[in-house]
DNA sequence: TATCTTTACGTCAAAAGTACGTAAAGAATT
DNA sequence: AATTCTTTACGTACTTTTGACGTAAAGATA
């Protein structure tokens, strides 16, 4: 433990002294499987407890950058959907010496900030395609069902809370394809759309407003093995930037 | 002049050893007047050049409380609606030689960090309430006409442009009555609207749209000194906090 | 007094949204 | 093999919202 303390301390001098200092990135990755909004957490080593993907800026990283490189690296993907939805710079965010015990760390060794200043990012990944990955100081990398996650370190339960505000207001302003796989069937699209939304919509409305958006392609194969009448599959169009009919009024 | 950048140094010298590196908020503060958005700017000290308000966050201050503190001091007012709408946090932002000599400023003189991630806040105030005053490195601040704005320090002119895009987007969100007087009229409202959107909109269906909102009480007096019939006065009804509905469909 | 502009409403048709109907496809059941 | 069940894919009809435009009253000006 002594010898892990270390390894923390020098890591922390590390990012001290090519990071910027009282900034960091959380990032909220959503994503989307058995009809659930899942969220990629991970846990600090030698606890119980588990916490956003974060990290900092270098000091010579665009921001953007930096939040893409922290995702990328726990996901394993190389490209990911991502949007700045919050700063999150009030000036006691959390409970400092709690959390410093929840994560076993001696508070005297931490050289960092008195106070942090977060960016929330979130990022729409394709559930399948991500390959979780733990950084250098947590154990375990995976999916929560967005239902289940636990009382998490920092403040990270409330940027959750406000990532998951900023996907419903941009549900109604943007094509939101990136949770699914490149093709997908409309009645999948649907219960994404009342996943996020959290209440249920009429398929045949549902139907029409998609159609009507002129977002979508219908590819000729159909989705195989399904118990009942095989549906089609779609995709969004590639050549449409435009934006797809707000669903909340489906 | 020697003395003059021996002053500002120090100023530097002190805000780095009080405030957070690599960090800082900019202002847009929009007013509204004759019909026209404003935008409130400083010119800096033994130039010509324009720029935002702006400043740091001090080490343990809240963001908010940060940018509200950096738009008082500019505005006089105690009260106002301030929103939080962008990081600029590319790794170069602008020609930084450049700027520095059209600031007058000896780039060695600078103690401040390279680069600099930006907090874009817009501020709505009521035009008329603010008094406009210069900061320690300014000798001049005043309302300049959106469109008459002067190529800009920094990156200034392109936050404005990415706030105004913001403010067009809450305009259907937010009852958006913070630009103007308590009370005005539903004309004055319109041309608002007008302004902020950049397309003239009808009279007879933004009336209906209005009262159809829920959000406007009507006061017994009306506008004197009109040309014409003289307009109702309304204010926003304070027990209303819902949405105003979307403007840009009118 | 006539005219002109502006306000404060009103009317109506088109578009969008919403509730609900139903035939065809495909699996499971009788 | 026929019936039943669920789901998809598309349709119909009603309601609400939007948007184009009409107009009388108020108040200043000609």
């Amino acid at each position: 433990m002594i010898d892990y303390n270390d390894k923390v301390t020098r890591h922390y001098q590390n990012v001290s002294e090519t990071c910027i200092h009282y900034l960091s990135i959380d990032g909220v990755i959503f994503g989307f499987h058995q009809n659930q909004l899942n969220v990629l957490l991970l846990r600090w080593k030698g606890t119980k407890e588990w916490l956003l993907p974060g990290g900092f800026i270098k000091k010579a990283e665009s921001v953007d950058v930096a939040a893409r490189r922290i995702m990328q690296e726990r996901t394993g993907l190389d490209q990911l959907y991502l949007q700045q939805f919050h700063v999150f710079g009030e000036a006691v965010r959390y409970n400092q010496a709690e959390t410093w015990q929840k994560m076993n760390l001696p508070t005297q060794n931490v050289n960092w900030s008195e106070r942090t200043i977060s960016l929330g990012y979130y990022a729409l990944v394709e559930h399948s395609k991500v390959i979780p990955a733990p950084d250098f100081l947590t154990e375990e990398c995976r999916w929560w069902q967005l239902k289940q996650i636990p009382g998490l370190l920092f403040d990270h339960n409330h940027i959750i809370a406000v990532a998951i505000e900023s996907l419903r207001k941009q549900l109604g302003d943007q094509p939101i394809g990136h949770l699914l796989p490149e093709s997908f069937t409309i009645p999948e699209l649907q219960r994404l759309h009342e996943t996020i939304l959290g209440y249920p919509l009429d398929a045949r409305n549902f139907y029409k407003k998609m159609m009507a958006s002129g977002a979508l392609e219908r590819l000729p194969e159909r989705r195989a093995g399904t118990p009942h009448k095989a549906p089609y599959l779609y995709r969004f169009d590639p050549a449409f930037s435009g934006r797809v009919a707000d669903p909340a009024t489906l």
